[in-house]
DNA sequence: CCAAAAGTGTTCATTCTACACCCATGG
DNA sequence: CCATGGGTGTAGAATGAACACTTTTGG
């Protein structure tokens, strides 16, 4: 397997609208294997994290890699990501987006694979995972200390950093990543740290709370050595609403 | 082939990083197809125009469908993109990027096929389909009064549609849609059908202008019964300056 | 009372929006 | 000289950036 890249295909066979379907044998083409891999973004004392497997077998064995796996002929692509993270985290539901598609002739030592990348994010304060639903050898490393990874996978989590950061501005996806009750304080250093920037305090709290998408809770932080911050949480509801408005977040 | 979609797979196979790699057969994994289908958006007569084809072959026979294809087990994604668009219309290396992965169990009748969408723009007036490098069987529909197409191709138009709004707003890649010299109208014109919105003509060139990224050519409209407007062209190598220094085009 | 971070108000500059007006060409 | 769209200027509103200031808590 793994042959190289070509331009054109070595064998003629004609295409999927000029001939009709059940003519000819398609066998040949019917010999890809597709996997999912997932870019699972944590946040944690104001660092970007991500949960990565150590490798415990070939090919790329003691590497660090992006949890990922084959998935079923009878199983659908989203179901296929849900089941490796739950199984991984004991989470089920997260939210999850595709970012692309990766299809190299040579990524994969096995055959041709095509993998899809989705994106995830999840708050690592609810989700431990010393807990006792998740796999063993998985664990969050640093955005910034990331070593090199397995297959095309340090490929994979650049792009999928991008598109993050793309979302993130445009969509208030960022408030999966923080508990449900935070302080603007939280969101702001959260904004920070994915975007690789710095905000005026003052302003950042009135745009934020100009577009009304956060509940004011009544209540504050607590056991902090300084005046406790007022605890919000996220209106999901009202984005709803404001979406369908045409209302259009931005960052 | 295309049984049911399930929530989890009915084989048990342990996963990918859990075992060491050649010791189980993964011959059930590699089963799939994967087809690329082009979403080529093309702009004449202040209209949107999407590029069809007309199946002549089962399924979905007779019925409007994205210009597509399966990938040969040797080449590249990209490449098959490049290749369906180039037997189709004759033009080499065009303007293409990934949308989506669509991967439903049951999307197509002949087996389970994954297919990466890939959307393309194309300047219509300097690529006549007409001409003899074009394929039988293509034509331009208004995306106005687009029918409802085979596969789920509808679903992919939809998503590539949005995709294209979201890109035209940050990426200069209308310019793609338009000939190489153009008059400012042309431009607003051209925004105003991609995302459904009327723009002040003073404020939209003043926008457009103050990026510096048009280059006013000595030249005007001809032929025109009003006064001719001078002509533009898209600065391309000012842009990757531009963008390698942090700008962001906005709009 | 001090340190530390929460939270607010004001000013000034910049950008955006609306709209009025002039210009060049063909008929 | 008129119709048609090309092209420009300006005033007022809205937004955004910078920064100083007040408030509340723990120690």
């Amino acid at each position: 397997m793994a042959e190289k890249t070509i331009d054109r295909p070595l064998t003629e066979v004609k295409s999927q609208f000029a001939v009709p379907y059940y003519e000819i044998s398609y066998d040949k083409f019917f010999q890809f294997g597709v996997s999912v891999d997932c870019v699972v973004f944590g946040y944690h004392e104001n660092r970007l994290k991500i949960l990565l497997i150590k490798r415990g077998a070939e090919p790329y064995k003691g590497m660090w890699a992006l949890p990922g796996d084959l998935v079923y002929p009878n199983e659908n692509i989203e179901v296929a990501a849900q089941r490796i993270l739950r199984d991984l985290t004991g989470i089920e539901d997260l939210y999850m987006e595709q970012t692309k598609v990766y299809g190299k002739v040579d990524r994969h030592p096995a055959g041709r694979v095509i993998t899809t990348a989705y994106y995830s994010l999840i708050d690592i304060a609810k989700h431990d995972p010393h807990a006792s639903a998740w796999a063993e050898g998985v664990y969050w490393l640093d955005l910034a200390e990331m070593p090199k990874l397995a297959f095309d996978h340090s490929e994979i989590l650049k792009d999928a950093l991008v598109v993050l950061q793309q979302r993130v501005r445009h969509q208030p996806v960022g408030f999966e990543l923080l508990p449900e009750k935070f302080a603007l304080a939280d969101l702001q250093a959260l904004y920070e740290a994915l975007l690789n920037e710095t905000y005026d305090k003052a302003n950042f709290r009135k745009r934020i709370l100009s577009m009304n998408l956060l509940i004011s809770l009544k209540e504050n932080q607590k056991d902090v050595p300084h005046r406790p911050a007022r605890l919000y949480k996220f209106d999901k509801q009202r984005y709803d609403e404001l979406i369908s408005k045409g209302f259009s977040f931005e960052l």
